[in-house]
DNA sequence: GTGTAATGCTATTGG
DNA sequence: AGCATTACAC
């Protein structure tokens, strides 16, 4: 395609953001305003201006974005130069760069890229030895300050030299933390293994440490782009200002209305700030959307100025208004799910619309099971993103395991995984002796195995030879990874381990599919190895694909990487994170409640509320042509029902961008039409003699609302109703008495010594002569009381 | 050491 | 309600 046909394709500040090309350039860029189109365009653009694609980097936050672009970029210059270019995720990208220079910093080349699983494992191990209770310091809490530590460039001596930081962990009583944080690194290292923040952190050592490899890369990549800027963390922050410092042609691009990543280290001053790092900025503004009605671009935009942190920005669109937003009320979070699945059942109906031009959002992934049920029950087929992706299943992990053992056999957490699996009587008690030594000597428990001579351990000859099978095993992989294709070593890791034999003998439904999990990654690795190779330049080469080769960068693989079947006419679902950069004619956005969306977690500091609010923003504008939010009246929580108040945000929208009604589903539903959103009033929790039973809240009328008489609301619910709690539990509950006897089917006789705990969640402490002290939660336990004293 | 029953914890969001 | 860890029996 000739340049002037694409620079037609752009609006004039489109086509300047393009044709800017020497220099710093800022592209602020709203929702729905051609952001991709500008960044292919512009990279196409380098290209025909004869820049060879080698010194082209451009940074994406996740696979499908950088290929979309790629493939993008190949249309309009053909396929050959779009595949020299450097493009993809932060981790992908500079994990492949570490892997070329891992020597210089003492790691293999081939080194393990630890999943989220693999360090939590990890710090378990750490908090054991160290003795430390992991309720207090729990794993995942203590990765994510790690992860946060790293991501600010906080090395582990830094961290326990920082009077603040220990200040702050002493007082959330967990003074031990930088200790482990050292631990945890020094044992990575040992394995040579990194984790996901180790991707950037050690490239950030890299540039640091070695001058003359950040010279050859500022060199090489003489054009800087990156995509979704205000998602960067300080780490990658900092790269990309060292990698651009020398030609200083650096494009971000970024929405600050957009950036919904905080919590893992986002910081959105990296956009806000921008203009400072670079006096001779030049910022392109994008305000024009091009995806979606008046009514949602406007609805958004009274959404997004309830936000105090923000670039000033006016969104406008020349599309048509569209239809109002509407919004419906269902009674549970079963019926929220019923609702949207007739609604998508009338639409089709209705507008000779498609499943796959619907998407159904959520705050959190525990909602897609109501949602799921309901499109079963009317048979419209659904696609989940995220949630478990088909390489976190533990079969294929397992598989997997032993590959990265292969590869690495330093890789202790692989190691733990399948030393013993399929069981081959080596047990915890062996391995945790293992590890101790390993710990004690400072080295890898792979050491201590093949070196009995070092490290004597004391197991019995049973367990030796067991250990010297399994050994012998694992050297054999080894030593076949580099003269063996990737197939036939897969295929035979798989036999030889047992682990085939251990799945096929499994007659179940989940069994049977486990096995064909395990068949699908070995054909998945058969078509890797008949696959050509690439070698440093992006020239194709005649060599052997390995094994190790296709394990190297599984981990950064997400869910949404899987083979795009967008050929596939389904509904989506999928967190509202999930659906950034996505759009649809229809969306639906459910769970419009209080705690839920915003997230009760969020509403302790302004900052957190203005990203749930920027979440709702991005949620609302992936909507084409109709945004329909829906919020449940109650929802199961913890197998609890709870009661939910509409969300804050739907007060935040001008109503005359919204349409209320009851819904589309049953009839129960539809008996209002309207609603007051939610009461500003504070109140109460009601005392246990004026609160409505649970049972009695399964009854329509208790929930009625109306708008003329706002008070309905805050008077016909409590905060907490029960699970439908039977009718004799919810009587004990009310009727039981410190000092009374009961009656326990199992336990006998006894008398109740305390009764604590707030409705429906009271619980009893019960002496049974019979049995001895006993704690019941009385909604489950099946009491009878024989006398009050 | 292995397998099963009981217990207890959890659910922001994700590369 | 579902899942992982733990406790206990073999």
């Amino acid at each position: 395609m000739a340049e002037r046909d694409y620079l037609n394709e752009l609006n004039d500040v489109q086509r300047l953001a393009v044709q800017h090309t020497e220099g710093p350039v800022m592209i602020i860029a709203g929702a729905g305003s051609g952001k991709t189109r500008v960044l292919t365009y512009r990279i196409a653009h380098l290209l025909e201006k004869g820049v060879d694609p080698f010194n082209i980097l451009a940074l994406t936050f996740t696979n499908k974005a950088a290929r979309e672009m790629k493939s993008r970029i190949e249309t309009i210059v053909g396929g050959t130069e779009a595949r020299n270019l450097w493009m993809g995720t932060f981790h992908s990208v500079f994990a492949k760069i570490l892997r070329f220079e891992a020597e210089k910093l003492g790691y293999p080349s081939n080194f393990t890229i630890y999943d989220t699983d693999d360090s939590k494992s990890l710090i378990k191990t750490i908090l054991k030895e160290e003795q430390l209770d992991d309720k207090v310091y729990k794993p995942g809490s203590v990765l994510s300050r790690i992860s946060a530590a790293k991501s600010s460039l906080i090395s582990p001596t830094a961290y326990l030299q920082n009077n603040e930081i220990q200040n702050d962990d002493k007082m959330s009583a967990k003074p031990k933390l930088g200790i482990v944080y050292q631990k945890y690194a020094s044992r990575c290292f040992k394995s040579g293994a990194m984790d996901f923040d180790d991707l950037l952190y050690q490239t950030n050592i890299l540039l640091r440490d070695f001058p003359d490899v950040l010279h050859k890369y500022q060199h090489k990549f003489r054009y800087v782009m990156v995509d979704e800027y205000q998602d960067t963390n300080f780490s990658q922050y900092v790269i990309v200002k060292k990698l651009a410092a020398v030609f200083e042609n650096i494009c971000v691009v970024g929405d600050d209305a957009q950036s919904i990543y905080g919590f893992r280290g986002a910081n959105i001053q990296n956009i806000l700030n921008f203009e400072k790092d670079y006096p001779d900025l030049k910022t392109f503004k994008l305000e024009q959307n091009y995806r979606s009605t008046k009514t949602i671009v406007d609805a958004a935009n009274n959404i997004i100025a309830h936000n105090r942190d923000q670039l000033k920005k006016e969104v406008w669109t020349d599309n048509d208004a569209g239809t109002k937003i509407k919004v419906s009320r269902a009674m549970s979070d079963n019926e929220e799910g019923a609702l949207i699945a007739h609604a998508i059942f009338e639409y089709k109906m209705n507008e000779q619309v498609h499943d796959k031009d619907f998407a159904v959002l959520y705050r959190t992934n525990a909602q897609s099971r109501a949602i799921e049920e309901a499109l079963r029950k009317l048979n419209i087929s659904y696609r989940i993103y995220g949630g478990l992706s088909f390489y976190q299943r533990k079969e294929i992990k397992d598989l997997i395991a032993y590959f990265r053992l292969a590869a690495n056999p330093a890789d202790e957490e692989a190691l733990k995984r399948v030393i013993n699996y399929p069981t081959r009587g080596i047990g915890k008690t062996t391995i945790e002796k293992i590890s101790v030594i390993a710990s004690e000597r400072d080295t890898s428990m792979w050491d201590v195995m093949t070196n009995p001579a070092h490290h004597p351990l004391p197991v019995h000859g049973g367990t030796s030879e067991k250990l010297g099978n399994f050994i012998t095993m694992i050297k054999s992989f080894n030593i076949g990874l580099p003269k063996t294709s990737a197939y036939s070593l897969a295929e035979h890791i798989a036999q030889s381990s047992g682990i085939l034999k251990e799945l096929y003998s499994d007659k179940s439904t989940e069994g049977v599919s486990r096995y064909e999990n395990i068949q699908e990654l070995l054909n998945a690795i058969k078509e890797f190895d008949e696959s050509p190779a690439v070698d440093e330049n992006g020239e194709l080469i005649e060599r052997m694909r390995t094994l190790d080769e296709f394990i190297q960068d599984i981990a950064l693989l997400t869910d949404a990487d899987e083979k795009d079947k967008d050929d596939l006419d389904k509904v989506s679902l999928m967190t509202i994170h999930a659906a950034k950069g996505l759009e649809f004619p229809y969306v639906f956005v459910s769970g419009m409640e209080e705690n839920l969306f915003p997230s009760q977690l969020s509403l302790n500091s302004r900052a957190d509320l203005e990203e749930e609010r920027r979440l709702f923003y991005v949620a609302l504008t992936r909507a084409e042509k109709q945004a329909h939010l829906t919020f449940a009246v109650s929802r199961y929580k913890w197998g609890n029902l709870i009661h939910c108040e509409p969300s804050r945000f739907l007060e935040e929208i001008e109503p005359k961008y919204l349409e209320f009604s009851g819904g589309a589903s049953t009839a129960r539903t539809n008996v209002e039409t309207s609603f007051e959103p939610r009461q500003k009033t504070v109140w109460k929790p009601k005392t246990p003699e004026t609160r409505p039973t649970g049972y009695q809240a399964k009854e329509k009328k208790t929930y009625t609302h109306s708008s003329t008489k706002p008070n309905l609301t805050r008077a016909s619910t409590s905060q907490i109703t029960s699970k439908p709690v039977g009718a004799d539990q919810l009587e004990l509950i009310q009727k039981l008495q410190v000092g009374m006897q009961v009656e326990h089917e199992k336990f006998g006789n006894g008398k109740v010594l305390q009764i604590e705990g707030i409705m429906p969640n009271t619980k009893a402490t019960v002496f049974f002569p019979d049995v001895g002290q006993k704690q019941l939660l009385l909604k489950f336990a099946k009491l009878r009381i024989i006398s009050n004293n």
